[in-house]
DNA sequence: ATTATCTATAGATCTATAGATAATGC
DNA sequence: ATTATCTATAGATCTATAGATAATGC
């Protein structure tokens, strides 16, 4: 047998495992997992639903390479967030990106948003090992800084879960943000979340 | 034929329901709508499948029965919140009620966020005729008390949104605040949020 | 008599596989 | 030769109903 079993994947390869994934995405976070059908997924990617599975393992698969593939691209602006001279420049700029995000990328939100609902079941793991000792870490840095007397008096890990919820509650409620408040208001939006953490944060 | 064709429901009937519609939310607020099974309703309510669509017309009655009773409990809060000599001190009752319905029903908060995630399919209605009145009354009076100087200026619409973002959050995504901050830190989490909101409404 | 409950099962929906055929790459 | 795709279908899961039986209320 050779020595390396290990095959370069075919250009289609490549291609169509990434249309069916952003097919999936579309799917899982709009329906969460049991609520989303190999069916649909096949009808978004356009391919027979075999050749879905010819791709991947199973609905399972798709689901669990979804998730892992987009936790970093998730977490990078937290990751970002790093020690600076203007410690509020820091925070509001992650701030601001993390509202970007939702307005960018509404469905990877939901998808994350859809799992945690349910207890996060398949992603129990990710979080103990992938995204506690990333959150205790920025924790700490927000705790220097308050300590130095640099931004008000916050407890960072409140702090940072105020700013998740309400940047990602644009994209994660955007059917009620859009009838009650309408979804052309997204200056408004950024000017609220501004002054809101602004006045939280300075000293 | 008789008058009146509506009878009375037995003492029984009235029970039962309430068990089963008990159990569902226990289901639906945790798998969704198409997530959820009759099996498992049935299961959690401690009757035989058919015997839960004996009292109900199947699994979508009992979603969209539990859907409408719990509106009106969900929204007490907000109705609640009128006019006043103290205009911050309402505002930050009602952030208060939230914050404790969190805690005291997270599974109706699940169970209303996993609709509005998947767009609110069967809930359009309800946002259009029942929520949008409601909310618009509750941000005309907030801009008065905004236009009269008595509390900072805010977008009243986006002040409401973060106030729900941030009280339900603490419900919606439990398992991600229990692996991050801990559950037993209910006073941490009052003392930010009140913090929050009132460094940004006072004048 | 009416209300409440159960067993058994029909019919629909879904995941996944079997097995054949077409397209592509040396 | 290997990769990619399809039709057909097996097997599991789910909603809902049929039909029989037990419990309750006049």
């Amino acid at each position: 047998m050779p020595a390396d079993t290990a095959k370069k994947p075919s250009r289609i390869q490549l291609k169509n495992r990434g249309i069916i994934l952003d097919a999936a995405l579309d799917v899982f976070s709009t329906h969460g997992f049991r609520g989303a059908t190999l069916d649909q997924i096949a009808e978004a990617a356009g391919l027979s639903k075999p050749n879905i599975l010819y791709y991947f393992g199973g609905k399972d698969d798709i689901h669990r390479t979804l998730l892992n593939a987009l936790l970093d691209v998730w977490l990078a602006p937290l990751v970002e967030m790093t020690d600076t001279d203007d410690p509020l420049d820091a925070i509001m700029d992650y701030v601001h990106r993390k509202l970007e995000m939702s307005w960018e990328m509404p469905r990877e939100s939901r998808l994350f948003a859809g799992e945690v609902i349910r207890g996060a079941p398949r992603m129990a793991t990710d979080l103990e090992t992938g995204l506690k000792p990333l959150f205790d870490e920025k924790c700490a840095l927000i705790q220097r800084w308050v300590d130095d007397g640099r931004i008000a008096q916050v407890s960072p890990a409140h702090l940072i879960m105020s700013i998740w919820a309400v940047t990602q509650h644009y994209a994660d409620f955007e059917a009620q943000v859009g009838v009650l408040v309408g979804s052309g208001s997204q200056d408004d939006a950024r000017a609220h979340v501004d002054a809101m953490f602004r006045s939280l944060l300075t000293p």
